[in-house]
DNA sequence: GTGCCTACGTGATGTATATCACATTCTGCA
DNA sequence: TGCAGAATGTGATATACATCACGTAGGCAC
């Protein structure tokens, strides 16, 4: 299946659109493929664009003055991924994303989205539900880290996708989880 | 100003509609006064409105097995709050909400939300909106809770908003951190 | 093959915070 | 006004986790 389709079946599930309206939001995009550590956006750029994930698995992070890197996202195939606060509010990234393996986006400008948005009704709708279902996801998260502790969070995210363990180096699924790589392995290796 | 006055003015800053277009969205809503300590939803309940608040304070919380409750909101005026995720997902309750103080709210049904979003481009523009910046605000919190202590993440809630210290019990303000009341008050009385 | 860099494991130690227990202060209200 | 319950302060102890330090194994360049 191609890209063009891939996404066309993801819109599909929330909005419906005929073919023409498909072809004229799909002539937004621009296809870009990454190299594995290829980096998409780095602190500090100007934020243009937002991408739909293709195949591979992008990260998006933030690094504090401590140099400690925390992973806001792991970003998977038919995901979408950006710094959305610096999308949105056309500030200076503070969220860094690159490419963990190699990888094959779509990228669509915030200009585009808008116009588009403005332009089909039905656009608009899709786009609220993506952010709808990325709030929740969001809020879950949030609940996870207040009530959960590190093994609970650890078995939720690998029960969630399980592809990850053998996908991205430990250290990775640490930053992920807000623990140090250390701990991680022990809790690892303490339950059999 | 009355309620629906400071809707207008809510709604203006996102979204263009007429009066008619406005009078229409808001004949959709519904007026509701509540006492300090009513309980709007609780865990269980079939979720079919959500609340734009008009004035007062609300809590929305989530009560884990061990009895200890996280706050996920405090719902100021002008602020949207519900459960969700069952209303979007037609599920039973997780989230409770219910009044820190005397409140006045405007309700919406999720049924009527959908249908005015159907019919009027400009309403799905504003939600689009406003769940954006929902977004944009929980992985706001998110970072803060991986990336600062407690004493940081207190200070940021106070100098965000400030009237909290004084509208809202100390307890519920640890149960936000997501630290114990005895914790927050060691805190706060530790330095100066 | 040699050497280097990255990922990963593991022990020792320090620290922030939870938890339990109890004292004190505040507040609504009968 | 006085009282009960809620909110808050504070000490003692336990614990999860960070941090530092060091060791091992695997992949890749040359």
């Amino acid at each position: 299946m191609d890209a063009k389709e891939i996404l066309k079946q993801h819109i599909a599930k929330t909005a419906t659109l005929t073919d023409e309206q498909f072809d004229y939001l799909f002539s937004h995009f621009k296809a870009q493929s990454y190299k594995k550590g290829q980096v998409v956006i780095s602190e500090g750029d100007k934020v243009d664009n937002e991408y739909f994930v293709i195949s591979g698995c992008l990260k998006a992070f933030f690094i504090n003055d401590e140099i400690k890197m925390y992973i806001l996202q792991f970003a998977m195939p038919t995901w979408w991924t950006s710094d959305y606060g610096a999308l949105y509010n056309h500030t200076r990234a503070t969220i860094s994303i690159d490419c963990i393996t190699d990888a094959e986006v779509l990228c669509l400008s915030n200009h585009d989205r808008e116009k588009i948005c403005n332009e089909l009704h039905q656009a608009e709708h899709f786009f609220r539900w993506r952010t709808n279902r990325g709030y929740l996801a969001s809020q879950k998260r949030l609940l996870s880290f207040m009530n959960n502790d590190t093994k609970a969070r650890y078995e939720e995210l690998l029960s969630l996708y399980p592809q990850l363990y053998n996908l991205v180096p430990k250290h990775l699924i640490a930053a992920y989880l807000g623990v140090s790589r250390e701990t991680l392995s022990r809790l690892y290796h303490a339950h059999k």
